[in-house]
RNA sequence: GCGGCUAUAGUUCAAUGGUAGAACACCGGUUUGUGGUACCGGACACGAGGGUUCAAUUCCCUCUAGCCGCCCCA
């Protein structure tokens, strides 16, 4: 058989087997995180889980899984959340199931399923973890994100409401971001109701005014109607009649406390009366967190402010799922969204600390010595890479290189007989033999003088 | 769910109606235990499926995915 028929033949073969299946594929909207991206996310979990364990939060981890029920029950049949985006479907039992959109809804039913109101009120929860819409994916949005989660059960004084806030406020400040918090109240579910139906009034007067989308918001979502962007609607919207002057008089009351205790603070705030929370459960105090993104920027859409998340009282929650009457008042903060507003920024996270030492083995006998060494450099707080499962010293060298590491340890067969081993400043190349016993002192000794 | 734009190596980008190049990155080599430079070599890509055509990566359609806007929200 000629070269060139093998050829042929192998091409031949190949084309039939060719029929690899695709290779598997990330699903729409989700996505890796990779290490380079890592050190983000890291930075800011971190910085919210210390300062809510600071401020007396207990972590808490449910499911990504519940029943349907719960967030038909909590968020609202009606709701974009639940009546289009739920990863919903049945399990093998024939139940149905949600990978939870969000947080809250879980929060209270753990509250209730765990007799929590026998605790100490209030109680306060945070988690941290992922959850899950289907929705078209965009800037900062995917189908699967994170969020930073706190709450608090069991207070409906003002200042819970405060607290919260003030805690969202702090965490994005410690990340570094320029941060507005756009406040709101919703009154009662009776109060709110009323004023929607004054609402509709008054838009149903001036209907062949509004936009298409609007004409629309009209009968399904009138408060949205505030909204809107168009020109028209919002000359309309300028006028109309305003939910802060159709609360009840608790509401009221209870917003203005909320107001005094953020002056008091450094919390940036401004009112928005068009904070409309999109959850069913919401009551009372409705906030937005946004993040400024520098002006100097001429591209638009570079300045524009990045929702970083939002929250609210819910009241009546845990009562509807079973619960006693308890209040509870809290925050979602997307971490995309974070890392998005800290990335426009320019911003980097201090990253992880650049590794010190390398450690190069050669010959059989050292590459087995070699972990004992690595472990030795380790526990002395030395940050030591190498990279065992290659055999070359000049390999190793290039390797150390690229990690910008500031020595290199060489052990070889001639330095394990003597039972020494060679530091190599891999500054201006020079080389010393110290003994292997005291090689982690000898090291710490070179770094302190680097610094 | 609706609209617009896009889809070429790991990455950033080229070119072309006759099956593709660069840069960076990656792997290996320039004699044996010494990196950062240089030189040499190597692997890797036209998102998927149809159609038009003698011929399509290039033109058309569908799908998928990404980006942007609407909606909504984290």
């Amino acid at each position: 058989m000629t070269a060139d028929t093998q050829t042929k033949k192998t091409k031949q073969a190949g084309s039939h087997a060719k029929r690899t299946p695709k290779p598997p594929k990330l699903l729409r909207g989700f996505r890796d995180i990779l290490p380079e991206d890592s050190i983000f996310w890291q930075h800011a979990k971190q910085t919210a889980f210390s300062t809510l364990l600071d401020y007396g939060y207990g972590e808490i981890d449910t499911p990504m899984l519940e029943q349907t029920s719960l967030f038909k029950r909590t968020i609202g049949e009606h709701t974009d959340i639940v009546s289009k985006e739920m990863f919903t479907f049945e399990d093998k039992g024939g139940d149905s199931v949600t990978m939870r959109p969000e947080f809250t809804a879980s929060f209270a039913r753990a509250y209730v399923e765990h007799g929590m109101f026998n605790r100490p009120q209030p109680v306060k929860l945070f988690s941290i973890g992922p959850a899950f819409r289907y929705d078209r994916p965009q800037a900062g949005r995917f189908r699967q994100f994170n969020q930073i989660n706190f709450e608090i059960f069991g207070n409906d004084h003002p200042v819970a409401d405060a607290e919260i806030i003030f805690l969202s406020y702090l965490i994005c400040k410690q990340l570094g971001l320029d941060i507005s918090i756009h406040v709101n109240s919703l009154g009662t579910p009776e109060s709110r109701e009323e004023y929607v139906g004054i609402l509709k009034e008054y838009f149903k007067s001036k209907r062949r005014l509004l936009c298409e989308d609007c004409k629309k918001r009209l009968t399904k979502n009138t408060l949205r109607i505030l909204d809107c962007k168009e020109e028209e609607c919002n000359q309309l919207a300028q006028s109309a009649p305003q939910l802060v002057d159709h609360l009840d008089e608790e509401s009221k009351q209870h917003f203005v406390a909320v107001l005094e205790h953020l002056d008091e603070s450094e919390v940036p705030y401004e009112l928005n009366p068009y904070i409309v929370r999109g959850l069913d459960y919401y009551n009372r105090t409705a906030f937005e967190i946004f993040a400024k993104i520098g002006e100097h920027t001429e591209d638009q859409s570079e300045s524009k402010p990045i929702a970083l998340g939002g929250g609210g009282r819910y009241d009546g929650l845990v009562e509807l799922l079973g619960g006693r009457e308890t209040p509870g008042v809290g925050v979602a903060i997307g971490i995309e969204r974070i890392i998005d507003a800290i990335k426009k920024l320019g911003q980097k996270p201090t990253s992880q600390k650049k590794p010190q030492v390398f450690l190069a083995q050669l010959g059989e006998e050292a590459t087995k010595h070699a972990f004992t060494l690595f472990e030795t450099l380790r526990t002395a707080g030395i940050r030591t890479r190498a990279n065992f499962a290659k055999s070359g010293l000049k390999e190793q060298l290039e390797h150390a290189d690229k990690l910008g590491v500031l020595y290199a340890v060489i052990l070889g067969q001639k330095e394990l007989l003597d039972e020494t081993v060679i530091i190599r400043d891999m500054e201006n190349g020079i080389q010393e033999v110290v003994d292997l016993a005291k090689i982690a002192e000898e090291l710490k000794k070179r770094l302190k003088k680097g610094i």
